[in-house]
DNA sequence: GCGAACGAACATCTTCTGTGTTTGAATTGA
DNA sequence: TCAATTCAAACACAGAAGATGTTCGTTCGC
């Protein structure tokens, strides 16, 4: 069992749990306690838990999104197709709004060598689109969110309202058909919203572990989306539903 | 010799000549062409040189700044104490402006840790600043130049009209009495401009090779700063000139 | 005050990174 | 077009960096 693999088992028995103990995991696992702590630790800087004499409990919030660092390692790779299909639905001098989010960031890869004007809503993406050098990176401005790394604000609704974008790439937390897409956060609902005003073309990029989901924040129906990104786990009916909705939707 | 040696021989040689050959470097550094040519790789890729067969010609501009890549490691030991000066002149709680370059990146360090506000105007200083968790985060919005991964357009401008600082640390590539404080770029200057009216305190940052310097920006005279922080190896003279102009200095 | 938990320090092992060599393909200049 | 040079991919190797476990003195909670 490697590294990975004791992060998810740590996290696995913090969701079901609350709690979990130094001793407990270390016998799991299989490795010293010596090493559990450091991985506690670890969780720890990224705010995922508390240390407490003897173990850790839980920071993961119910009802809210789990931290950046735990969703990274959630459905990599139907992630990094999702990403790849982005790529080839923007073309070269095209003006690119990237919603923040782990399943952008990937988008964001394949974008970063591109001839394109983007503008990124998280740190994350900005990041990886400045290692490429290809692209023209414009940055909105705002108040970053600690650990996600996302702006928000009105700072960045002024930024978005400045701009024109021939395609915005947007993330949520829970897509449904009778729900529409949500978002666990409102101030991350207002971002999205200004960001389909300013955009001609909207993508919807959504693995398929969140169709069916609903959360707290309602960014709007279906059917103002143009195009849904989504991996081949999605369900026969639940795409079927949604292109009924007027949505193109790619499954890859 | 180490890699980092063979660059410095590298940025040196095409400064002289305005060109390098493989297999001069081969020979002079003692290290295989196969390392020289993924050394020239390398410096391509930030946009130092560009290859031709046989060798590189040099992207150095004349009269205009040098890539951050050869700036990083000028005066590394002189930015580092910088730095930690200009922390002890920022208290907890305060809004904090930080311009681009390598001298503020190394404030960025250490201002990571500390509880203020801090709005950088490069994504090496946000990417610096959002790893310590401590400090609240404010990016402004802009264009990115390549490389520099500064901010800089009208959107900056507007984001610094917008806040109001306790501190701006500021940067710059020359500072005399005679043609005060200058910079490369024009559209540097501006935002340096915008910076200083925004700021209730002005701080000016610039290791000792940069006393007597004049570029083509100007910024404006040296007593519109009310601190300099700089290096041991600033002239006695130099120093007292800047003092009468009434401006506090620290040599670190 | 006692036992458990902690964390610093060191040793060991693994993984990564940087370097050199070889080899066949690409490029240059005559 | 040809010959010499240059290039870059592939592999081998060494040193650096990171991860892990053990020991031991300190700290914490009951």
């Amino acid at each position: 069992m490697d590294s990975a693999e004791r992060m998810d088992v740590i996290v696995a028995r913090l969701r079901a749990e609350g709690e979990v103990s130094v001793a407990a995991l270390a016998e799991l696992t299989g490795h010293s306690e010596m090493t559990i702590r450091r991985d506690l630790d670890h969780l720890a800087d990224k705010g995922v838990l508390r240390r407490v004499h003897g173990g850790a409990v839980s920071l993961l919030p119910r009802g809210q999104e789990p931290p950046y660092a735990i969703r990274e390692r959630m459905a990599v790779d139907a992630k990094k197709r999702i990403g790849r299909a982005v790529g080839e639905l923007v073309s070269d001098g095209q003006a690119v709004l990237l919603d923040r989010g782990t399943t952008v960031v990937e988008a964001a890869r394949v974008l970063a060598e591109r001839h394109i004007t983007v503008m990124p809503l998280s740190l994350q993406a900005a990041a990886v689109l400045s290692e490429g050098n290809t692209a023209r990176l414009l940055m909105p401005g705002g108040e970053v969110r600690p650990g996600e790394l996302a702006m928000t604000g009105p700072l960045t609704e002024a930024s978005l309202a400045a701009v024109r974008f021939d395609t915005a790439v947007l993330s949520c937390c829970g897509l449904s058909l009778s729900d529409g897409v949500t978002a666990y956060d409102l101030a991350d609902v207002a971002i999205k919203r200004a960001a389909m005003r300013s955009a001609r073309q909207v993508v919807l990029v959504a693995d398929s572990t969140k169709i069916g989901q609903v959360t707290m924040g309602h960014v709007g129906p279906v059917s103002d989306f143009d195009v849904l990104v989504t991996d081949t786990d999605a369900s026969d009916d639940s795409v079927a539903e949604i292109r009924a909705a007027g949505v193109v939707v790619h499954r890859v």
